[in-house]
RNA sequence: GGGCCCGUCGCCUAGCCAGGAUAGGGCGCCGGCCUUCUAAGCCGGAGGCCCGGGGUUCGAAUCCCCGCGGGCCCGCCA
């Protein structure tokens, strides 16, 4: 396990380096080197026994020419430096021991405690964290889910893990700008926007209580299912018209006849009499493959009997695609069954339908202002309904910036008018085409940003002068960089766009913007699969974050209700204890979204959710760590905490020596620093998870078996009193950074 | 056809970039623990040799190569 950095492994590095330089002669600039690219590092051993801090000498060794045999009497010697030199001190070394290649260090935990602890009572810890990013600017993107349907667990994936970004990065001092792009341009909205027009020729009002969102999740699916419904339908007609007439073919073709018992033909002719007042014809045509099936080798090579058999096998697919339609339609009209018959009735002919979206679509590119505003205000509504599942959440952003708006528009064209004269740029068929494989034969910066594989070309502006998302997306990213004169932009994005956010990229770049292009992240996430349910949102088929955060509750409700209270403790109000159990489901949906790193599949079964409590887990512990503050100082520790942590600083524990579950909590809080910084460099906020789950984990066991008010001897008071508040202290910026709230009692 | 990402106990996941000592957690399973700061907790147990095969190395879950499996991308879509 590497731990690099943190509070005694950097003081542990240095003294390495020294130790080594002497010893070993080796140049103390080769060691510093080795240190931060990791061929040495500060690692733990794999027992407690063996010591707290390890460092593996065989790099070391290695290089300087050392052979193995001589290892321990250099090693000795640099114990003896180690043990002589001030590091000793410097870094809370008690002793340091020599064993398989590695050096073991046992840390004097009286004295390394209390330095850890006075860092985190005094601020100093915050301090050095908030010095990160020295108020430099930066934007973060994140969310930007399509405004056609309720945001899903998907989207809620990107949301929780931008928000959780930007709240590190806050917390790293940088001055965060959260950004979301709306996509109200194109055809997802352009379908919505065609359903939402039918609704209001036919007086059909969003009903109250429906969320504007999910209501327009039902109409865009709607839309679509109904179109695909009816296109279905004619395609079913004439696969029905087909198996019939070659049914007829067959039973005329003499081969066949010469082949099949009269009685047979008799039965299939039987068959083809019922189509004229057929109910069933799914059932006729398995019908005439069951007559069929005894004789199918007899028949394998005769055309006739191919053809029926073909014609019967795609009549049945297609039913089949007809009736999974029809299910996905009727489950919506149940839900909104007034919607439903208006869209019902008005979309007869499924050509026509397309034709008129896609001329809602064509207006849309053309930037008729009607058409414009149309689709903008639809999207509005929809947005309207995210902001809601967001704020429940704790997930704000300081803009929501519009595709269709003016300035994206103007900044598109711009894009295209000064890439029009470049040498890499050239029309094609009235188009123009950006060959980024032109410009990488003088760019290296393109070059690399695709290697190994190829730039590619793509079209950025339509023959009919229109632009592309992409093109928006070009201008966007200007945009982003100027309105808010960020240093850097962090774009959260699904992995599936990686593509795209390289063409913005290498763009960017040749159109000059190089310090933009270089200062441009991709932050990837790969999508939500979900056991048992395959979502789609134009079949209106999702779990949406607002029945996450829902079921979230009844799971937290059912625990706290069944298997809590068992032990005294005072109980909740009725109405303190929804608010709670709502803050558990609020935490525990977070938690779930950001557990897994964000480059991986995140799978999970929805019906499974009471195995996935790590929001939970967190806000007990953080609520135990309350509750001992509570009793010990008669006050709400939460919104005294700064006096709490100055009176703590006052505490003296001189010659108290830390359990080992102590030893662990102090190792930990010492951590802090180090993995908030490395979630932050490394792109991976789940981190900061990973880390309060460990750090409750520890918390529990001390709770468990250590007390605090009970204890006699004051010095163990007196260290766990502040150790208590050095946690509670670090627990605070861990629950403010994944964004759960500050709850105070369970 | 080309490219990217992922593959670790029954399930989920950390470690991989910067190779080192018995691969950490969680869920689930088995067995214990509520007179003392709330048992949404704690303690103990069974369970993996890190997708397969080669290679580099004193040493590989980690690096390289070849496979296999899964996801994604290569539109005048967004």
């Amino acid at each position: 396990m590497s731990i690099q950095q943190g509070f005694i492994a950097s003081c542990l590095s240095r003294a390495v380096v020294e130790a080594l330089s002497k010893t070993l002669g080796v140049e103390r600039k080769l060691l510093e080197e080795a240190f931060e690219t990791g061929r040495l590092k500060v690692s733990k051993p794999p027992s407690k026994s063996m010591g707290d801090y390890s460092i593996a000498l065989h790099y070391a060794f290695k290089t300087a020419g050392v052979k193995q045999g001589d290892w321990p009497a250099l090693a000795g010697r640099i114990i003896e430096y180690l043990n002589s030199s001030s590091f000793r001190d410097e870094c809370f070394i008690s002793s340091v021991e020599f064993a398989n290649g590695y050096l073991n260090f046992h840390i004097d935990f009286t004295r390394f405690s209390r330095r850890v602890i006075e860092a985190i009572l005094t601020g100093e810890v915050e301090g050095r964290v908030r010095s990160v990013g020295g108020g430099r600017m930066v934007v973060v993107e994140h969310t930007s889910a399509n405004p056609v349907h309720p945001l899903h667990v998907g989207s809620g994936r990107n949301s929780v893990i931008g928000d959780t970004f930007a709240r590190i990065l806050s917390k790293l001092g940088f001055n965060v700008n959260r950004r979301y792009y709306v996509n109200d341009m194109g055809r997802q909205v352009a379908f919505l926007v065609y359903g939402v027009s039918i609704l209001r020729e036919k007086g059909v009002k969003p009903p109250s209580d429906f969320k504007p969102d999910h209501w327009y999740g039902i109409v865009y699916a709607l839309t679509n299912l109904v179109i695909e419904e009816r296109g279905l339908l004619r395609k079913l007609k004439s696969a029905e018209a087909e198996f019939w007439a070659s049914l007829s073919t067959l039973l005329s073709d003499q081969a066949v006849r010469s082949i099949l018992p009269e009685s047979v033909v008799h039965s299939l002719q039987g068959v083809l009499g019922k189509k004229a007042f057929n109910k069933d014809t799914v059932k006729l045509v398995r019908e005439v493959e069951d007559v069929l099936k005894g004789f199918e080798q007899a028949l394998s090579s005769n055309e006739s009997y191919k053809s029926l058999k073909a014609k019967a096998e795609s009549y049945l697919k297609l039913a089949g695609e007809y009736a999974k339609t029809q299910r996905l339609i009727r489950r919506l009209a149940i839900q909104a069954p007034e919607a439903y018959t208006a869209i019902s009735s008005s979309i007869v002919d499924p050509e026509k339908a397309l034709a008129e979206i896609r001329g809602l679509m064509k207006k849309c590119e053309e930037e008729d202002p009607a058409v414009l505003a149309l689709f903008h205000e639809v999207s509005k509504s929809v947005i309207d309904g995210f902001r809601e599942t967001l704020a429940k959440l704790n997930i704000s952003f300081d803009e929501f910036d519009w595709e269709s708006s003016r300035e994206i528009l103007s900044g598109a064209h711009e894009a295209v008018r000064e890439l029009e004269s470049k040498p890499f740029a050239r029309r094609e068929e009235g188009a123009l085409l950006v060959d980024l494989d032109a410009a990488a034969e003088h760019s290296a910066f393109v070059r690399d940003l695709f290697h190994p594989d190829k730039p590619g070309k793509f079209i950025i502006e339509r023959s009919d002068g229109t632009t592309l998302y992409v093109t928006r997306d070009i201008a966007y990213t200007i945009y982003k960089f100027r309105k808010t004169g960020a240093e850097v932009v962090y774009n959260v994005i699904a992995s599936e766009q990686a593509r795209e956010q390289k063409q913005v990229k290498a763009v960017l770049y040749l159109l000059g913007y190089e310090k933009e292009a270089e200062n441009l992240f991709h932050f990837v996430y790969e999508l939500v699969r979900l056991k048992g349910l395959r979502m789609s949102g134009r079949r209106g088929l999702y779990y949406t974050l607002d029945e996450l955060v829902k079921d979230y509750y009844t799971v937290v409700s059912k625990i706290y209700y069944e298997t809590g209270r068992v032990k005294g403790g005072e109980a909740l109000s009725g109405e303190e204890a929804s608010r709670v159990l709502e803050d558990l489901a609020v935490a525990n949906a977070r938690a779930l979204l950001l557990s897994v790193e964000p480059f991986k599949v995140l799978t999970f079964d929805p019906g499974r959710l009471e195995e996935a409590l790590y929001g939970s887990t967190i806000l007990y512990s953080y609520v135990r760590l309350q509750s001992i503050l509570r009793k010990l100082k008669g006050v709400e520790p939460l919104e005294n905490l700064r006096e709490i942590r100055a009176g703590a600083l006052g505490l003296s524990w001189d010659g108290y020596e830390p359990s080992e579950v102590e030893e662990e909590l102090i190792d930990l809080l010492a951590d802090y620093e180090r993995v908030l910084v490395s979630s932050y460099r490394d792109l991976k906020p789940n981190r900061v998870l990973e880390y309060a789950l460990a750090l409750s984990n520890t918390v529990n066991k001390f709770y468990e078996s250590h007390r605090v008010m009970g204890e006699q001897r004051s010095e163990a008071r007196a260290f766990r009193e502040a150790l208590v508040v050095a946690a509670l202290t670090v627990m605070r910026e861990l629950v403010d950074v994944l964004g759960f709230p500050h709850v105070r009692k369970i």
